[in-house]
DNA sequence: GGGCTGACTGACG
DNA sequence: ACGTCAGCCAGCC
């Protein structure tokens, strides 16, 4: 059963753990659309169900991830799930993906 | 079947 | 540094 890239979005969504941000390119690419970081974003204002669209962020300068979401509101409160979430934003208001990214250590190590 | 839109990204002025 | 444009792909009208 061929599932829409828009599902498939959602279930890489789902995959990332607690703690951890990934880009809406990133999701992209793991869904098989390395350049439907668009379709990213239109899947989760669509389905912001049961899955932690906060952990998705856009990708803004190289290494470093932002909260691109044109709602102020909703910015705001993925901001401060991913604090409780053990995310650290920079005083910039940035995610250093080296340390948060999907590809980050497990633990400090 | 055709065209517009968008929680993106990178480049250009 | 900030604002705008173009490229990209799936969904909706």
């Amino acid at each position: 059963m061929r599932s829409t890239p828009f599902q498939r979005i959602l279930a890489v969504i789902r995959r990332i753990p607690r703690g951890r941000v990934m880009t809406y390119g990133q999701v992209a690419a793991a869904a098989g659309l390395p350049r439907g970081a668009r379709v990213v974003g239109y899947a989760l204002r669509g389905c912001h169900g049961a899955v932690p669209w906060q952990r998705v962020v856009g990708l803004r300068r190289k290494g470093r991830a932002h909260v691109t979401i044109k709602d102020p509101v909703g910015a705001a409160v993925q901001r401060q799930m991913l604090e409780r979430e053990g995310v650290a934003f920079t005083r910039d208001g940035a995610i250093d993906l080296e340390r948060y990214g999907v590809g980050a250590p497990t633990s400090g190590r």
